[in-house]
DNA sequence: TTGTATGCGTTATCAA
DNA sequence: TTGATAACGCATACAA
């Protein structure tokens, strides 16, 4: 059996609240006492059961995050995101527990909010992107009796806790520079229609061109999921539709990838035929031919500032309620080959 | 305040006893009784404290798992595992605790050790990849008083619980290929050179090639850090002190993502002047230009066989210790166009 | 400065 | 079938 703050008493010659005191600090231990127990302690090879003081201390120092299905994971954003919270987390004395939702549905949505209180962590950092009709269960979060929740990647919301980047913003930088390109007719490789990110990012696009008085119409707009395949199935359907366009702008950086690969299949050259924009800047985007142009998300500090706000939440406690704060990264764009053209050099 | 046992106990008008018997379902409950205690659970909004629980029941249901790094998280093979781990993990009712482990200086293995234990998690996949020295830091996990540890791809050893994937069996698929394509001069881009897969695959490249009597100096072997840019660094070397290579095995798909870039700006087409195989077979590959033959290791196996085979040995309990157990999965080849020799065909 | 006793929310062992 | 009561391992208020 593993030792327990007894044996260690025992062993000592102490009573159970000295060896307390002696590793918490909250008492004054005499100095020779504390001694006798750390050896103690150390030769039981004891460590607190944790388990045990989270009982008693209301406080489990854990955090949950809650990610949307499992091969997920493998999408750049969640990596990113669960190493900056990691990094903060661990600074901050936290542990992290990981918990997946397939679906959406209610039923899920509740089961882990209830699995994630029944731990008893500390707070929640709900990482689970928005889709159409998750405001409904979002609100499941607000009504039960759960830890405090930060949002990540969400749309705003002023009754809320989110820290989110703002997806508009980086696809107007996307847009805009291939404008400034010289670009006139720039096509769009979106996201799925019921992401948040996606219409975000949709919507930058559109501002952007209108500004500019270009075209916004349907047939530059081609709707993937994410993945390189769909990037490549879109743009042969969009190369068809619109053979006068100029220039892409892909809405992450795979299926930029499945983007090129059909301009090259086609015997179309980039940048010479047409610019390319991605959304991500993964370490791969500098070695894909020719490299990419890309916009960098934040990802990694997003989920430091929301362990970060976290944390002053669950610090504060439930009697000195803080106020939801919005925190909203800037996005930036890293330009690479894949968007200069040659002939306005 | 949550509800706890106590209080659904006084609202259903029974002992505190009777009300964990209704919901165990250990010790016969009247069905009225039962009725009764279930409607005051709901009213209250009751959930077991699942710290309580383990203190008493000696067991979290809660396993931990240890990878490497934060940002490594971006590489495939993590983000894969720990889908077939969590997948499992929900399926068995365990709780899924991250942790991370930058270097691998003994001080930081012992203290992950040490939180885990504190923390009291039922079992640890161990994920860390195996690098120089680190079966020094393996010996740990062995003396100290730790819950059960599955070492996921890492090299067999009869000692250890391990589940693991055949590196250089992977290695040997896709050289064997190449050479059936026709090819006699095969360079390689290894990982880095202390990793336990880096050498594995090392060896299966040598072993192939030299069972068919070729090329094994050297000058062919390049070594890489798994990221794409070094892929294009090795490539521009090799390409340099071996311009008669006419095919080129990457270690994984990024390091390959990087080499079709090199070819590509110096004028040489794939698989027309050279051919090329990846490792991993991430989605991505597919779309590469030209579509990368690739070496798939069933990475969300391992980690669904790892959960299985801890569940196992938990179950079994202290007392019935179950032998150490290794298993070996076998990668397979999917081939597309970047190793298929036209001239061949 | 140290020891004792009580409670945190469960489960389990007794009696009733 | 149900109700008291003793652990589980720790923290803390209170007494010494």
């Amino acid at each position: 059996m593993r030792a327990t703050i007894q044996d260690v008493a025992r062993r000592a010659g102490v009573s159970i609240g000295t060896v307390s005191n002696a590793l918490s600090g909250k008492r004054p231990v005499a100095v020779e006492t504390r001694q006798r127990i750390l050896a103690a302690m150390d030769e039981l090879g004891y460590h607190p059961n944790l388990l045990a003081r989270g009982l008693v201390n209301q406080r489990s120092h854990v955090l949950s995050i809650v990610i949307k299905e499992l091969s997920d994971l493998g999408l750049y954003g969640y990596s990113s995101a669960l190493t900056g919270i990691q990094r903060e987390a661990n600074e901050l004395g936290y542990s992290i527990m990981l918990h997946f939702v397939n679906g959406s549905t209610e039923d899920e949505i509740i089961n882990t909010l209830n699995q994630i209180s029944a731990r008893r962590a500390d707070g929640i950092i709900w990482a689970i992107h928005e889709i159409d009709g998750n405001r409904e269960w979002v609100r499941h979060t607000l009504t039960g009796n759960y830890p405090p929740i930060i949002f990540l990647h969400m749309h705003p919301d002023p009754a809320l806790n989110v820290v989110t980047i703002d997806n508009q913003a980086g696809a107007s930088l996307a847009v805009a520079h291939l404008i400034e390109q010289g670009c006139r007719t720039i096509g769009i490789i979106t996201g799925p229609a019921d992401w948040w990110e996606s219409k975000a990012r949709l919507a930058g696009w559109r501002q952007t061109l209108e500004q500019a008085g270009l075209d916004t119409d349907v047939s530059l707009v081609l709707e993937g999921n994410w993945l390189a395949e769909s990037g490549k199935n879109c743009m042969e359907t969009l190369l068809n539709q619109r053979p006068d366009i100029d220039a892409v702008f892909a809405c992450n950086d795979s299926m930029a990838l499945g983007a090129i690969h059909t301009a090259c299949r086609r015997g179309l050259s980039i940048p010479d035929d047409l610019l390319l924009v991605g959304y991500d800047n993964t370490p791969e985007v500098a070695s894909y031919w020719p490299p990419l142009t890309s916009v960098s998300q934040g990802l990694l500090q997003s989920g430091q500032i929301a362990v970060e706000q976290l944390h002053q939440i669950i610090e504060a406690g439930v009697n000195q309620p803080v106020a939801p704060r919005q925190h909203i990264i800037q996005p930036e764009l890293v330009i690479r080959r894949s968007s200069i053209c040659e002939k306005k050099a």
